[in-house]
DNA sequence: GCGACAG
DNA sequence: ATCTTGTCGC
């Protein structure tokens, strides 16, 4: 069956041979059939989300030289926070290598794999510290073919996830305007994006009092969109949820060490 | 008609 | 994602 859903990617993307896009496409095909879109815990029935304990945040940072190149080295970071005081129980950092480039709607295919490896070994060596969920910085369902990178994680995981992104990344038929932005006046507003065919995908979500721009949250696996909207927003003290912030700043920190290392070394 | 595009 | 300075405010 033809897509039509492919998309041109300018130049500015290192190529990917079109052999790995349909393989690719095939993948996620599959993943999305195996989203369960509902909650399946007894900590997401209530709005308070009483018994829910552990939350994780999932990030990857880049050196600055090689993360526009075809394959890189990288930094995978898992922070576990206890809910709801969001303090730290865990971290875990982890170098990794990605074979792959970015490819506008095939994130997933560059950092789950070894997100998905950090995330086995952590429930494996502290299953005492395992998440209930987990808040993976990208798009859960809120993607061209409904499986983002969040969607990849929760199915690989098995864990609850839910899909936070800074930024909107375009899926035709979406109409998520300035103004639909702009009407959000306080932390907790949300306006639901919605595909062609009318169905949600996900929202943009006020997260802070004094962020101008929302968070797009969408699900990822065995949660409902209004839970992963509680979680996020009993997750976050700034902008961007406190397991993600701070998963986001220790690999970055282990980014800055490892090209500090590289300098002196040439020295 | 071209361009927009999570990280 | 990453590159950067100052600046405003609790």
């Amino acid at each position: 069956m033809a897509d039509d859903s492919e998309q041109k990617i300018s130049t500015r993307y290192p190529p990917v041979s079109p052999e790995l896009i349909e393989k690719w496409d095939l993948l996620q095909n599959e993943i999305r059939k195996k989203i369960i879109h509902s909650n399946t815990e007894e900590w997401q029935l209530a709005e308070e989300l009483h018994g829910l304990r552990r939350v994780a945040g999932v990030d990857v940072s880049y050196p600055s030289k090689d993360h526009d190149s075809y394959e890189c080295d990288a930094f995978a970071a898992v922070v576990i926070c206890e809910f709801p005081t969001m303090k730290i129980i865990h971290k875990e950092v982890q170098q990794v290598h990605l074979p792959v480039p970015y490819a506008p709607g095939y994130l997933a295919f560059r950092e789950s794999e070894p997100v998905t490896t950090l995330l086995n070994k952590i429930m494996k060596d502290h299953p005492n510290k395992v998440p209930d969920v987990l808040l993976v910085d990208g798009n859960g369902m809120l993607h061209p073919h409904k499986s983002g990178l969040a969607c990849h994680v929760g199915i690989h995981t098995n864990i609850p996830t839910i899909g936070v992104a800074k930024n909107l990344h375009l899926v035709d038929g979406i109409g998520v305007t300035k103004q639909m932005v702009q009407g959000m006046s306080a932390r907790g507003d949300y306006v639901l994006i919605r595909d062609k065919s009318n169905e949600v995908l996900g929202m943009a979500l006020k997260t802070a009092k004094d962020a101008i721009n929302p968070m797009y949250v969408s699900i990822g696996h065995k949660i409902s969109l209004e839970t992963a909207k509680n979680v996020v927003l009993k997750c976050s003290k700034y902008k961007i949820p406190e397991p993600i912030r701070f998963a986001d700043n220790i690999s970055r920190e282990f980014v800055r060490k490892m090209e500090e290392k590289s300098q002196s070394k040439k020295t």
